[in-house]
DNA sequence: CCTACATCCTCTAGCGACTAGAGGTGCAAG
DNA sequence: CTTGCACCTCTAGTCGCTAGAGGATGTAGG
């Protein structure tokens, strides 16, 4: 039950340290105890619950999201279909901008290799941006 | 050369009303001329300039980027190795963009997978979530 | 015990690229 | 002439932090 200051907890967490004050401004995390002087001490049921955050950020969830996955983590009781859905929600999402990215990188590749480091003027690059109607892909 | 209200050209260029005051406040567009009520009105060039800057933007090019390659636009004679550069760098960062989203699809599916649909405590969602060591891909 | 220095504290402001809203004016149709 | 939409300016809010000011605390060495 040893406490460790918030600079311990970013260190082990990964997470900065001003960013996890944000956290617990936003209420994701718990205030935590303080030492005499007024500084944070936190137990290591902090540090799984920061690196839970910090996981399901690294994997793009937003602040909301997290906060009702936290809310199921309490609750462990629960029917998972929400923890289900908000993580396929977010595999949509994912599957969606690989998409769309995948149609830019085409397009940035075609610009790239059209560009005859000539004159702006024969630029494929700046004639591209300039002519929508050149795209092949025209989901935009 | 008839002219156009902010109304039309956002209509014409797909970029919404306010964007487009945003844009002429940072400089992307130049101030157009006013009607007598002190309304804007567009000329054509304007309104290309603004499906050039609708495309890049759709393209993930950031606002300074824009302003380049719209500079470059503006003087033709100029050789065409920034926008090259620019659009090059773009390209790098789009398939650096595309791995990590690969990565991180691989981790929804599983825990998306892993779920029994039954209650938290046995749900993977929440388990990767918590157990980073569970992950398949260390990178983050 | 004193000093140096890292770390901590709170608070406010800034980032990018918009978006929303308040409060008011212009303009075209009926 | 009035209705009602589109326009105007201005400020503030969004998201998820990040940076900095200005001060207090904690620790290690002399």
């Amino acid at each position: 039950m040893k406490k460790i200051t918030i600079g311990e907890a970013a260190r082990q967490s990964g997470v900065k340290v001003p960013t996890i004050r944000y956290y617990e401004g936003i209420g994701l995390l718990r205030e935590p105890s303080r030492s005499e002087g007024n500084q944070r001490a936190y137990e290591p049921s902090d540090l799984n619950r920061l690196t839970f955050i910090r996981h399901a950020r690294e994997l793009g969830f937003e602040v909301e999201a997290i906060r009702t996955l936290l809310s199921l983590q309490d609750n462990p009781l629960q029917p998972c279909a929400s923890a289900d859905a908000i993580a396929k929600a977010r595999l949509v999402e994912v599957e969606q901008r690989i998409r769309s990215l995948m149609a830019l990188k085409a397009e940035l590749e075609m610009m790239v290799e059209g560009c005859g480091h000539g004159r702006v003027d024969q630029c494929r690059v700046i004639e591209v941006l300039a002519d929508h109607a050149q795209c092949t892909h025209h989901g935009h």
